[in-house]
DNA sequence: TTTTCCGAAAATTTTGAAATTTTATTGAAG
DNA sequence: CTTCAATAAAATTTCAAAATTTTCGGAAAA
């Protein structure tokens, strides 16, 4: 894969070292050397110390002063305190769009929903997540983003950017089962949170995203 | 100022200009270069490069690619954004320390209410804020850091000390008038507040965080 | 007058290598 | 056999300069 980028392109390799510790392709902890980058990269040892440095920004990436990057450890607290903070900016993003939320918000959820759902279905019937894992994750952090897209904060937004990439890096180590049952939970949990923010009701909203992650911590 | 420091000690720089970026030394949106910096601090270009992505990191400078870093611009719009949000973390934050500090923590937070009253009413006293900014400052930070440090999320807990930094940014600028009558009312909304934390009365202490910056966004 | 297009100057980004620091290895002493 | 120090190797950080890109100014065209 990481194919040899052209010229050293700064954004793509970014991008690239992005997808790669979402995908679990450095193990936790792991060092990540400039020298062995750099080559991968075909570029200097500097350029991958700043990308480095700009992953670390966003929390996928640990830095340590003279002692370089890693990628970021993964750990039942780090799990909680990533799901808790997550399930937090969620809720009070839900909340706030479904206050300002207009019809432009609901039809973009409904649409963002539709589009998720059909592919968890289709993940369901099959019973194998893997050829479908790219399209499924776009879709949804599509909807998880739309969800909170309406709430006038785009502090709140970006925090939730990084926080929800933050989660899915901590998730993908753990070997769970991610079988047909687990989609059609999945499916039935997404589908509540909708309904309670298409029916402005925050007390269920609330309720349903908390459901939807706590299998995360418990 | 800016004394000069007598190795490339990057540490050092970024505290530096972490320090003048939020006392407004540097105009909103103004050009930082490399360059001017690089003779500042008798480093090179790259060092300041490194120093000035990371303070874009959170959210001090605004880099934008292949045309370099600016001290970040105010605007209404930017500080409605970040006191909502600061509002927001504070909120959730106090909550939670309410519903899981202990003894000791109270004991802090009441200790860092008293070091910034006795700051406040001097200030108040003597009418002037300037000799006793930086006291304040800290003293300022260490009571609001304290109300939100037994919630248990060390994410929000980090959001928060970004958030405030890009709050005291925003408003260093803003001419107001910081006289007597602003410091006494300052001491009530903080005396309210530590009232509220200590007493468990969430709702209290919701409001009390709200009607504390509300100011900055009316 | 306004717009567009060149070329010069200025600024940013990238490089390759030197300087510094950390980590690993080896060997002597307890 | 373990502990510690000295040294060698490896990795990180910094530098100064080259390569690239943007910005600025003025002339030509509309």
């Amino acid at each position: 894969m990481t194919a040899t980028l052209a010229k050293p392109d700064t954004p793509g390799i970014y991008r690239d070292l992005h997808q790669r510790l979402l995908t679990a392709q450095f193990k936790p902890g792991e060092k990540l050397k400039s020298e062995i980058l750099r080559k991968d990269y075909g570029c200097s040892a500097n350029t991958v110390r700043e990308v480095l440095l700009r992953l670390s920004a966003v929390g996928l990436v640990t830095f340590e002063e003279q002692r370089g990057f890693r990628a970021t450890r993964t750990s039942p607290e780090r799990r909680h305190d990533v799901t808790q903070f997550r399930i937090l900016l969620e809720q009070e993003g839900a909340v706030l769009s479904m206050r300002h939320g207009g019809l432009g918000w609901e039809s973009q959820l409904a649409a963002a929903h539709h589009k998720l759902r059909h592919i968890e279905t289709q993940i369901a019937r099959s019973g194998s997540v893997a050829p479908h894992m790219v399209l499924w994750s776009d879709a949804e952090w599509e909807f998880h983003d739309t969800l909170i897209s309406a709430c006038g904060l785009s502090l709140l937004r970006a925090t939730y950017r990084t926080t929800y990439d933050r989660f899915r890096q901590q998730m993908v180590t753990q070997e769970r089962d991610f079988g047909s049952d687990y989609f059609r939970a999945i499916i039935r949990e997404h589908r509540t949170i909708l309904d309670a923010a298409l029916g402005r009701d925050e007390t269920a909203c609330r309720q349903a995203i908390y459901d939807h992650l706590k299998r995360n911590f418990i």
